[in-house]
DNA sequence: TCCTGATACTAAATCGATTTAGTAAACAAG
DNA sequence: CTTGTTTACTAAATCGATTTAGTATCAGGA
């Protein structure tokens, strides 16, 4: 029992394979009514299911776009990725998911393979890394949009936080409650890593912006791993911060260890605020404050700028940057309180 | 400028097609060096950039996978996800990936999509509700598992986790502890959902092997909206439960909610135990107890059974059905405590 | 010298659709 | 009665690879 193929279903129902073809993509302008009754019947009776392959080879278009993410298992990945399916569902596209683990090699296979594939667009969380086949795409006017991070002196379309507003948010937050003695919590500061840059630049303009004191020993930058120890560090020196700005979810989480292993009690003896709305923030005792991300938002926008560069990818070179709103949501831990 | 085609770049090297499609399959048996040499140049003069779609079209085989989950938000699904990516990775597949929310339509639609577009297997978290069209698939021995998910009397592969044993190690926990009114909170019992079902059935089962007596008011089954509001009522009834089983992490999340709105206290007035490690447990206050499933083993045994079958998918017929042990994590919310 | 077999290739068929150019029949207009 | 137009199709080319069945050349053995 091998595959039923249109030339079978021509055969069986008295006509051309350009015959069925036409019927399939419902061009019906001459045909009359015997003939598509026919055909209907015969890819009844045949169990007909059209190959795809086949169209796509000669319609240069797979109806298919590959999104390039550091890690699924982010929080924003997994929602930017389920809006992205959205989208791409009411088009009758498909996605094909690739994880990086933020490694360039992996990043460069991908990209490589997915357009070998011939994926209509791309949809990338770069590692920044690459910068030779992030070129070349933008070059071949190639439908491509980075979500998340951006590469400098890159013309191409990229949908991203407003780090700079998100990090003013937090510290204008902690500041109009009353707090002065602010930190920042931050993995490593690379070149490549633009949202953690500017996270941190934008906690440092602010920080001034209000009239307060930068403090170097108030700026936390290592490894996840050893974040914990120097927090611990820093609250056993003699002026500790009285808040903490972590700056996403992976520090965050170290920074709840540190507070539940020391037995510090938020907000009293530390005041917490963090970027990435965390699914437990509402229900964390306390409630955790935090500045969201408007991941859903920046799933679609990034998938319908590139249905609009796949839809006609020749006109407008401009690229466009969109800087999505992030959200303050206060709760309980950042609040006012007598011992301050 | 167009796309290169193997045979431009037949012709920059002097030689016919077959010998590059040769070349680029290492089939270089009877090749002479100086031709390699050629090839070489010529592709790398050119950019040639193969195009995987005529090859798909000519072997019948796309190196794509597709999975069908209910919603790629889930934590379960998300690592499940990330195993199966990490498997294909390997063996340089790609993996699309499809939301359904549940929806047994979308299901049936994706189901055909993706196998128009020649998806060489499926892995599926099922909606149970397309039985003609798993049937379909097994009639053809297409590859095929399902996760998390089964459907009776179908014989189709299946990675799942062992429900009796997850519930059973909950109850037993709790009652080693000396929890006597034991309560379960679930989703709304429907027959296509297995895992939910079983979980209660065990949950009976456990509660009735240590001796205690199964309660009809302590098994919440309500709409996930509607649990709190259920929970309040069950607590301020005579005799609430000593202790609830919240039989996977969303459930979990509205009794965490209830908690946090009663000002209850964990576990001294309410001991708590989940299925689902949610990403929090370590650091929730107190340390959450709970039964976690082995995803990232589901999702890579999942996938290597599924290319099992796509590398031999004629012979054996009979299907595997694999449940995996799910793990105790013992912490704080279920514990010992004086005025029991 | 002729035959055999290895080496190094190539021409053409194939995969399963889409699409273009064309044809036959029916009908209307001049 | 011829010509032109519309209708309802079909044959054949095409997409870009893979693959099968050959072919030409040359070396070595009988």
């Amino acid at each position: 029992m091998q595959k039923i193929t249109m030339a079978d279903v021509a055969k069986a129902a008295n006509v051309s394979k350009s015959t069925v073809s036409q019927y399939l993509n419902k061009r019906y302008e001459y045909m009359s009514e015997e003939t598509k009754k026919r055909i209907a019947q015969a890819i009844e009776e045949l169990g007909y299911q059209p190959n795809f392959v086949a169209r796509s080879l000669k319609q240069k278009s797979t109806s298919t776009i590959g999104v390039i993410v550091f890690n699924i298992l982010h929080m924003l990945t997994t929602q930017v990725l389920r809006a992205i399916e959205d989208v791409c569902q009411e088009r009758d596209f498909h996605v094909i998911v690739c994880n990086t683990d933020d490694d360039p090699e992996k990043e460069k296979k991908y990209i490589e393979m997915l357009r070998a594939k011939q994926v209509d667009g791309l949809i990338i969380f770069p590692t920044g890394r690459n910068y030779e086949w992030y070129e070349k795409m933008v070059n071949e006017s190639f439908p491509l949009v980075f979500v998340d991070r951006t590469v400098p002196d890159l013309p191409v379309d990229a949908v991203l936080l407003d780090n700079y507003k998100a990090a003013k948010l937090a510290v204008d937050h902690l500041a109009d409650v009353g707090y002065e003695r602010i930190g920042i919590v931050t993995p490593p500061l690379v070149s490549y890593n633009i949202p953690r840059t500017e996270r941190v630049e934008g906690f440092k303009l602010a920080v001034k912006a209000r009239g307060l004191q930068v403090m170097d020993e108030y700026i936390v930058n290592l490894e996840i791993p050893c974040i914990k120890e120097g927090l611990t560090k820093l609250f056993r020196s003699g002026c500790p911060p009285q808040a903490l700005f972590a700056i996403n979810d992976l520090t965050l989480m170290e920074v709840l260890h540190f507070v539940q292993e020391n037995q510090l009690r938020i907000p009293y003896d530390i005041a917490l605020i963090s970027i990435d709305d965390v699914p437990f923030a509402s229900i964390y005792t306390p409630t955790l404050t935090t500045i969201a991300q408007p991941a859903f938002e920046m799933g679609r926008k990034a998938a319908e700028r590139l249905f609009q560069k796949i839809e006609r990818s020749h006109e407008e070179k401009e690229p466009q940057i969109l800087r999505l709103e992030p959200v303050l949501k206060k709760r309980q831990s950042v609040s006012w309180h007598s011992n301050l």
